[in-house]
DNA sequence: CTCCTGAGATAAAACGTTTTCTACATCCGA
DNA sequence: TCGGATGTAGAAAACGTTTTATCTCAGGAG
């Protein structure tokens, strides 16, 4: 490790003197200061990151906590757009854990960290992270809503203005909706979704809106056995997600039906995958690249100046992407 | 933030004491240093990570080289792994650029933030991993080799020993393979893929194999349709990985041929989704969960003793994950 | 010629730890 | 009773920075 003292040997000059040059202060001739840096940069010098944060309480660092859901395809386009933003931007992004061994909470975790911000990108665990969110860390939550604090995420009303448009032009009047467990999203998500259907003057019976989990098949699968068993079948199903439509489609063709031929189903997420299916998904393409950059944005401004920033809800706008799973019902 | 000088002066003790307290060092009594633990934990006392690291030059920090593969959900479930482990051993986990503005290789940004090792999850960039790998940081990578280096990765080789007999005994004779970049993992499955096929007597004319890239589906789409045209079609095809085989299916669809009717198919990876696809897709699981524990496990033994610690190449078995995908011939 | 000003540089303190070195009791054996 | 172990505690240095306060030395004004 070179270090900042032998800059300062190698220039003939004292560390006060270099770090003044490195950091474009005041206090050394800008000539004289070129010089440093262009030495520094010779040396392969570049300052120990424990002893800057030590001494300035600012890391670089932003910690990051995902819970597992890591795994998800939406939620690893999100953070793999936060890491590129924060890189390019000089921060590092570090994983914070919750179910550490002591009994640190998340807050603590951050602190000891020195974290100079905090991404949130997960569901559950609220009372652990409540006193993170009620700190005064500057935090960023996506797909979440915490008081007083800024929130990114899909305009999920909306996308079912989108959605019902698309499929009503599609000659759909019955349209069942499976969601997610309950949470911002899918109260919001449900809102919209009733609020397009009257806007189109579609009835919904009650029994058209059933529950399951995100991104589990099984569930949805179960939930589509129950719409597939009424009476007044629904002619297009919703889903709460791209993966939880494959499990959707299992079920269909369990029962000896096809998609679209006898029903028509509808993703959310728009994954790769969706579009590489056969036959292809039509879905809601959420805006991940942009979700993750926008909350690395707001993040950055909470964190360079948390006195005058003010938080906010952004949406990020998605868009419906066609696909044959949909029936023209029209022909 | 509460310090270490807090809790000294809650204790009517010297920092010194505290610290040799809490790091169960001599040179305490045992029943003092108890009740100065116990207060520190009442107090809610986590040592500033900073300033400890830049003391002990030890961060409890591992930084991960990742590129932009997270979205590849292989990789995102050996980074879940990854985390869950280190979590549980009480590391941090980082992730290290290499494209930052300023002129950083991965070896100095490793360097500054003193990372205690480093897990190599990525292909190329080689020019720029060299000097870390040659530095003696501990260092730790996935499917990849280094020179004096411990490696994790599957099987590749033994893989398709599995893969062959599975295939052979469902009947197929001509089996042709679709392969990823050129690098270790691609020439261990060459290998042993030619290896199976000798074991059964099997031929492999030279254009049973063709080259496209991994996870693109248009390019195993575009090798999909060289193997359809030929003369002596294949019976079934041997995909890179999972993605890649989706893309060949909607060649083969496109072809107005039909998996596994007329020709099967497959897999690589065992990524959830094979499962849910209809006809469900046969591959060969990777088990990445494993792949990721003993990374990181051998990373900590490296880090832990460095002195002792004997670089090796770790395999870890997956298996044959049977499937619709593949037509049983016998019948 | 002296005094003041201000720029340019240095010295030193501080950040929160760990660790080494020193000091002080206490206890035991002689 | 005294000297030397022994065990416990404190003082202080150090890690590599940044930052504040201090110093020095020209140069210009009076």
């Amino acid at each position: 490790m070179v270090t900042i003292k032998m800059v300062a040997q190698r220039c003939g000059l004292s560390v006060g003197a270099v770090s003044k040059a490195l950091n474009h202060q005041p206090g050394i001739s800008p000539e004289k200061a070129a010089w440093v840096r262009q030495v520094a940069e010779e040396m392969r010098y570049y300052p120990n990151a424990a002893a800057r944060t030590l001494k300035t309480s600012r890391s670089n660092n932003i910690g990051v906590v995902f819970q597992n859901r890591l795994v998800h395809e939406y939620f690893s386009e999100i953070l793999e757009s936060i890491r590129a933003y924060m890189e390019k931007r000089g921060y590092d992004i570090t994983f914070l854990n919750d179910e550490r061994d002591s009994g640190m909470s998340v807050y603590e975790h951050a602190m000891q960290r020195q974290c100079d911000g905090v991404l949130i990108a997960q569901g559950s665990a609220r009372a652990d992270l409540d006193r993170l969110v009620q700190s005064d860390i500057p935090v960023v939550a996506i797909d979440q809503l915490f008081q007083g604090r800024t929130a990114v995420l899909s305009d999920n009303a909306d996308s079912f203005n989108q959605i019902i448009d698309y499929l009503y032009q599609m000659g759909h009047r019955r349209i069942a909706m499976i969601h997610g467990e309950d949470g911002e999203v899918t109260r919001m998500r449900l809102a919209g979704f009733h609020r397009a259907c009257r806007k189109w003057g579609l009835e919904v019976p009650e029994e058209y809106v059933v529950a399951a989990k995100f991104q589990e098949p099984k569930d949805s699968g179960l939930a589509t056995r129950q719409l597939l068993a009424l009476k007044n079948r629904p002619t297009c199903i919703l889903y709460p997600d791209d993966i939880s439509y494959l499990g959707g489609a299992t079920e269909i063709e369990r029962q000896g039906l096809s998609v679209p031929e006898d029903i028509s189903c509808f993703g959310y997420d728009g994954i790769r995958l969706s579009r590489l299916l056969r036959p292809s998904l039509a879905t809601y393409r959420q805006d991940a690249e942009q979700i993750g950059r926008r909350a690395a944005e707001e993040l950055l401004l909470a964190i360079e100046d948390p006195k005058c920033y003010v938080p906010q809800i952004v949406t990020v706008a998605g868009s419906v992407q066609p696909g044959d799973s949909v029936k023209d019902l029209n022909q």
